[in-house]
DNA sequence: CTTGAACCTCACGCCACGTGAGGGGCCACG
DNA sequence: CGTGGCCCCTCACGTGGCGTGAGGTTCAAG
């Protein structure tokens, strides 16, 4: 057991029989010395926690010395967290019980302690993913996306769909990701890929069945980041053709990748009920 | 910011649209499906936090994919602390508005962490104060209270009057208590010996108005330990002749101080309406 | 005797649900 | 078509440790 040098803010118990006067101190005195509100007294009272051992002929409460000196143990045990059921005990029980009482209670200020650092942390990770998009060195981020991978991508999603809803839910999925659950992502996504390109070599038609699941496996592919509808999804289909970007990354992995992959989401939404035309961001 | 491997136990947001079917989840399904208890999704929709989209024929609630998409959102920052209104605001909230939002959350809980290493490091003096008596290392008991300081003294203490009340007040005070206090307490106590071996010198009369002030500046003192009533202090002052280890300790000081001392306490208790000869230990 | 501060006793509010009570809905098997 | 069993519904009170009034009484000083 260590014994440090940390202590509550100096507690005081100043001869404590000197400062209470010989008729007892009422309870706004007796509050101001313990350094609690009269509410707490009054709650103190009422549970029979620590009552005062006298009342005035007008039903005012007198706290004696020993009364004070009880509501001062009592605050020591409720500043260290113990529930007041349990001081009850505590002040009247053995030694040994007492001292169970109290390693229990220690023990569970340390699993408080470590359940609210696992929240501090996990918090940590969020903002820092809502702010940079994903939480990986860029060393890992090269090894795991590719050379073709660069890192300030992230930073201009998150300029252009940061204040999405998406971009939100995409950052919680994120933070919670280790680099082993990217580098499977990645695996499954280059599986895609993969039988994307196979797809578009072997002039398998949109609307066909194929393509169909394909564009399904593609959709459920997004909804890893975030929950991609079909409307979305035909949203997403138009920008691989019209932005640029998208355009070049899945025209590299083939030639015509783009387009293609545009039109079997569209007739996939259509098989679905969703008309490509006059889809929304929803 | 540290980007730590921390994460709290592997959340399920298992392509989450696939896993509802299309009609919506009931209250129990979604409530199993994303880890909380059918009152706290109906807590939830009370509040207005996630209420289902669709309600049955019959009243049942009907939570779609979108609905469940939310409440794996509530669940997360439930699961970090964030207060239920906090969350609303959250989760539709724009990004900078989230961030600050987060960042306060953040910082509570480091806040609330803080607090509870201090309890934790105070309880865990209190538990030692009640075993050892004294947080203070050989070296340090050695300078502080002298040579003749022998540190088991304290665990035989502990021995003795360890089940009362007053060794728990004891260790109390004793855990908030920094070297630097047992030094001030010490250079009080040394004082006091030294007054009442002079008066004892000087043949000051036991009831003398000289000897009560001493009586109660001895009480003062054994005080600082623990809240020592008239009638305490009069059996006490048995001890002193009538223990070996307590007759020594005085007598060295100066002889026959042990008994004087004893003559003196009495005859403070009396003056102060206290019998000494059926004096309890209250 | 009068003020004004301090005191008294209810009694509801808070936060995020837990835990029944009493009653209705849904589905499958007979 | 009934019936059993499981799920669902809406109240509504309990939890902990007080905070915060409301409405009335007591106390000490002037």
């Amino acid at each position: 057991m260590t014994v440090t040098a940390a202590r509550l803010g100096r507690m005081t118990h100043p001869g404590t029989a000197d400062a209470v006067p010989p008729d007892g101190l009422t309870v706004g005195g007796a509050a101001s010395v313990v350094g609690v509100t009269v509410r707490t007294l009054h709650h103190w009272d009422e549970v029979g926690l620590a009552r005062p051992s006298q009342r005035t002929s007008g039903g005012h409460r007198l706290y004696d010395a020993a009364d004070v000196a009880r509501l001062h143990r009592v605050r020591l045990y409720r500043e260290l967290g113990v529930p007041l059921a349990d001081i009850g005990a505590l002040l009247s029980a053995p030694t040994d019980d007492a001292e169970d009482s109290l390693r229990r209670q220690l023990d569970q200020v340390r699993e408080h302690i470590r359940r609210l650092e696992r929240s501090a942390d996990a918090l940590d990770r969020l903002i820092e993913a809502r702010r940079s998009g994903i939480l990986l060195s860029p060393e890992e981020q090269v090894e795991i996306f590719g050379e073709r991978w660069d890192p300030s991508q992230q930073l201009q999603a998150r300029d252009r769909w940061g204040d999405s809803e998406q971009w939100a839910q995409y950052a919680e999925r994120a933070a919670d990701r280790s680099p082993e659950d990217w580098r499977r992502i990645m695996a499954d996504v280059e599986a895609l890929h993969g039988d994307l390109a196979t797809a578009v070599r072997e002039g398998v038609r949109p609307g066909s069945e194929r393509a169909n699941a394909l564009a399904e496996r593609h959709r459920a592919s997004m909804s890893t980041y975030f929950d991609c509808t079909r409307s979305m999804h035909a949203c997403l289909a138009r920008s691989f053709v019209d932005d640029p970007g998208f355009l070049t990354f899945y025209d590299d992995i083939e030639v015509g990748l783009a387009g293609w992959l545009r039109d079997i989401v569209d007739a996939n939404a259509l098989a679905h009920g969703v008309d490509p035309a006059t889809a929304t961001w929803t």
